[in-house]
RNA sequence: GGGCGGAUAGCUCAGCGGUAGAGCACCUGCCUUACACGCAGGGGGUCACAGGUUCGAAACCUGUUCCGCCCA
């Protein structure tokens, strides 16, 4: 980039250094066995999604993990990949397919099957490649596809295992149906959501006498299957009709009344219609009763034959109809408005639709079981722990899978059943013959929910089945990072399934993000169209930018809003270091070689700006091992901006103008402390950070490989923070005093300093030069407070800790507003000294509180004391 | 109905036992040869409410109100 261009442009710098790292080889493991390990795959993202901006702070956050633990010299692994995404990738490809008239059944499975590859191969890559512009330090080489060959077979050999234990089986159930999808979903797959609808009375009258039954529901329609009335057996209201029959009009069926527990009779009438084949409630029900189970809504949402009437008719075509007809006949005793909750389709949005189908299910309470007592006993820990509860609630009441769908991409279940004679077979490999009679044998149509391949990624990715060296060296991993909202998708289920076929926990760490709002709080979405597409932002402010915005406002499990501006300052912080590297360079002659940093008598400059530095090493090592990422991106922005720029490079220019000697000893600091607060932001500034470290003298090939700094051991650093503290104080009171009167920056004017003491009148002549500078002093006089020098009044008073600084200026001082100005200051300090005196007087406080908060409010008390004395002296001179 | 999270400066948020912080916005003065994507200075907050614990509470405990999320 231009040696001259006072601005940092991102974009070709980025681009530059991501080939540089990879084609060096950067982002592979160095699979050393002496070494600590510490591994992370990547929770895969859809093949055929776009990258958003929780997928950017998700992969940010590993990508700031990954880079840390491998500048700490550790054998540090990054597994990328992507997730087929069943029904969502064969969605998107029967939408284009059908752009082009084509039905996905007049293409036939395998042709289908074929497209959605060609598919995936082509545009299959593009979230990859927006995870690379982000920076990720993933190992490409080990790049995996939840459908490769070697992750399919992990699959098979999962289910063929969980059957053979008895852990997987078939049967027909109630399902949560999606009539638009025409696929069964899991539990979890179905989102509920409060909705008005319609409390409709029925009445069934009786089949053997006068009377009438009345039952409530909000899904008329479905009377056309019911089986049964059910009444609770103590409900007194209903005692005389168990055991008597309703004939269910429209229908004209007749149906026992039953007595259930399960009936709430608080609700409604007391008595409710069963509809086995639609309820997952009456689908009990009827087991219990041995109902009969009559399917009378199809699995595209229309009626079926047993609808009679109402047959090929829509579901809520029906529900007007039945609604209608059941008035004509005087059967509808009422209607209620009722806000309850309606399952739907996380995927299309359609109502879901409970059905009674034969699917596949794993019993997953055996597996449940280790899954909890790994996460009771601390081997597997939640960031924040608080979602440890959220995690143990759902699997202490975990209900069994359904895994089966009734789509054509994913895996397919290894199932096979004999034309002939109906046997089943769960097999690795698709028998050729039936053991039982020889006749031929069908695989299942179905193939797996995706998460059954996603439980499994952990190690799959690594190897297994196969016991392969990445699997022994990279297994158990270290961190799982993803969002809170796929608790239950997925991080449980990685728990039960690594436990079960490996032995072990599949990761140490769950750490959890928050969801990624836009400015408004709002969660992005499509159809709002408010989301920001992290790409279009790195085109504007660059990676780098977007990286740091996203990591300074997140905490773990805690959700964060989407703001452009602070995008924009993140940008500018990138510019601003750029700018502080570019003023060092500018300063460096030709083939300037730095000094081993010079410990033994160091400038008080210097050892002050090291141990800063020093603090931040220790912090934000600190705040990195806990996860605490946006503390840690505060804490060096903080130190570049403030101590570094704005206080230390403003030293070293007036420094080096007035002590050339030390010019070596300067700039070997700035160079020393810019390299090592570079590799402190690398992590979360990739790019820029890289191409700085490069810009300046440095050893070693990239920054990114680069050691991680220690504190470095100095001498002296109590005392150097205290005299520039002093000499910060001190400039910041003359500077205010300057700008209390408007005075031009340049116009130097004479000040007086009075210290409160020979030390810290020492500590200040110190640093006179820079002090003088820095408020723009034509002459600075130094005075003990006790010398009886000659007051002048035309001047103004500020108070530095330690000392008060005088600004004097004949006819520019206004001796009233001084005077009042003065005795606000006055006011201040005497009400501070007063809480620190009332507080310092209770016994119980100078006993119990800490030794370190008393003495600091006994050098406030002298401090305060001395301050309200000078003051009350000017003010007096004042009048 | 159960659980969880949030309520702090105009806005967005950090702090989570020792005198209230940042970024942005606002006001004043500056193109001071690293940076105007900047510098210097400034204004602005009974830290939702009520009790309690403590020498000391924005922070810990209890309850209340509002907002959001998850589960049933």
């Amino acid at each position: 980039m231009s040696e001259l261009s006072a601005q940092y442009s991102p974009h070709e710098v980025e681009k530059k250094w991501y080939t540089f790292w990879k084609d060096h080889g950067y982002f592979k493991p160095n699979m050393k066995n002496d070494v600590p390990m510490f591994s992370i795959v990547m929770p895969p993202p859809n093949v055929t999604g776009v990258l958003h901006v929780g997928h950017a702070l998700n992969n940010t956050w590993q990508d700031i993990l990954i880079r840390f633990h491998r500048m700490l010299g550790e054998n540090t692994l990054w597994l990328p990949g992507t997730d087929h995404a069943g029904i969502h990738t064969q969605m998107k490809v029967e939408e284009l397919l059908r752009s082009r008239n084509i039905e996905r059944r007049e293409l036939g499975r395998d042709t289908f099957v074929q497209e959605v590859w060609q598919w995936k191969e082509k545009y299959g890559g593009e979230i990859l490649r927006q995870v690379e512009k982000l920076g990720a330090s993933v190992d490409w080489e080990r790049l995996r596809f939840t459908m490769d060959e070697g992750l399919s077979k992990a699959v098979t050999e999962v289910f063929v295992r969980l059957y053979e234990e008895g852990l997987i089986y078939r049967g027909h159930y109630i399902t949560n149906w999606c009539v638009s999808c025409r696929t069964a979903l899991s539990d979890i797959e179905v989102e509920h959501e409060d909705e008005t609808g319609a409390l409709t009375y029925i009445r069934y009258p009786m089949a053997d006498g006068p009377g009438y039954v009345t039952v409530a529901t909000t899904r008329p329609e479905t009377m056309l299957g019911d089986t049964a009335v059910a009444v609770h057996p103590d409900d007194s209201r209903w005692a005389g009709f168990v055991g008597r029959q309703v004939r269910i009009p429209l229908i004209n069926r007749i149906v026992p009344i039953i007595a259930d527990t399960y009936v709430d009779p608080a609700y409604g009438t007391g008595a409710v219609k069963v509809t086995p084949a639609h309820d997952p409630n009456d689908f009990q029900m009827g087991q219990r009763h041995d109902l009969q189970q009559i399917q009378v809504i199809g699995e595209d949402g229309t009626m079926t034959e047993y609808a009679g009437a109402y047959q090929s008719l829509d579901r809520y075509e029906t529900r007007r109809r039945v609604v209608k007809d059941l008035e004509s006949l005087g059967l509808v005793e009422k209607q209620e408005d009722l806000v309850h909750s309606v399952g739907h389709c996380e995927k299309c949005g359609t109502t879901i639709e409970p059905l009674l189908s034969l699917q596949w299910f794993v019993k997953v309470e055996p597996l449940a079981r280790p899954a909890l007592e790994a996460v009771r006993r601390g081997e597997v820990r939640f960031v924040p722990d608080r979602f440890e509860k959220i995690y143990t609630s759902w699997m202490e009441n975990i209900r069994d899978w359904c895994i089966s769908r009734q789509i054509w991409w994913g895996h397919r279940i290894p199932a096979y059943y004999c034309v002939e004679c109906e046997s089943v077979v769960v097999a690795r490999q698709a028998p050729s013959r039936c053991d039982v009679c020889g006749g031929s044998m069908r695989q299942d149509d179905d193939v797996l929910d995706t998460w059954f391949s996603s439980a499994l990624w952990p190690f799959s990715t690594l190897g297994w089945p196969e016991k392969t060296q990445d699997l022994q060296m990279f297994y158990p991993t270290s961190v799982l990072s993803t969002a809170y909202d796929i608790i239950f998708f997925w991080v449980s289920r990685m728990i039960m399934q690594g436990i079960h076929f490996t032995g072990e926990k599949p990761f140490e760490t769950v750490l959890l993000h928050g969801l990624v709002r836009d400015s408004q709080g709002r969660k992005m979405s499509k159809s709002v169209g408010n989301g920001v597409d992290p790409m279009d932002v790195i085109e504007q402010y660059g990676a780098d930018a977007l990286r740091m915005a996203l990591v300074l406002s997140s905490a773990p499990g805690n959700d964060q809003r989407y703001s452009d501006e602070r995008v924009q300052a993140a940008s500018h912080f990138a510019n601003k270091i750029y700018n502080a590297v570019r003023y060092v360079r500018i300063n460096l002659p030709d083939n300037f070689v730095p000094d081993p940093l010079n410990l033994d008598t160091p400038h008080i400059e210097d050892v002050w700006i090291m141990h800063k530095l020093n603090q931040t090493v220790e912090k934000m090592t600190n705040w990195l091992q806990e996860f605490e990422f946006g503390q840690a991106a505060r804490a060096i922005y903080d130190f570049l901006w403030d101590d570094y720029c704005d206080w230390y490079i403003e030293l070293t220019k007036i420094r080096m103008r007035e002590e050339p000697r030390q010019i070596p000893q300067v700039l070997s600091t700035l160079i020393h402390v810019a390299e090592q607060s570079l590799k402190l932001l690398h992590p979360f500034m990739p790019f820029v950070t890289e191409e700085l470290w490069q810009s300046l003298p440095h050893n070693g090939e990239s920054i990114m490989v680069a050691e991680w700094p220690k504190p470095l051991s100095l001498t002296g650093q109590d005392r150097a923070m205290e005299i520039v503290g002093r000499v910060q104080s001190l400039i910041r009171a003359g500077r205010n005093l300057r700008a209390e009167i408007n005075l031009p920056p340049g116009q130097r004017v004479q000040f007086v300093c009075v210290a409160d003491s020979f030390q810290i009148l020492e500590d200040w002549r110190k640093e006179e030069h820079a002090i003088r500078e820095l408020v723009k002093a034509s002459t600075i006089s130094w005075h003990m407070k006790d010398e009886g020098i000659a007051k002048p009044r035309h001047a103004l008073t500020g108070m530095a800790l330690g000392g008060s600084v005088s600004l004097l200026l004949e006819g520019a001082v206004d001796l009233e507003k001084e005077a009042n100005r003065v005795r606000k200051l006055l006011e201040q300090a005497q009400s501070e000294l007063d809480r620190v005196q009332r507080q310092l007087k209770d016994r119980q406080f100078r006993e119990r509180a800490p030794e370190q908060v008393v003495a600091k409010a006994l050098s406030q008390r002298e401090e305060f004391v001395s301050r309200v004395m000078r003051l009350k002296e000017r003010w007096e001179d004042l009048q």
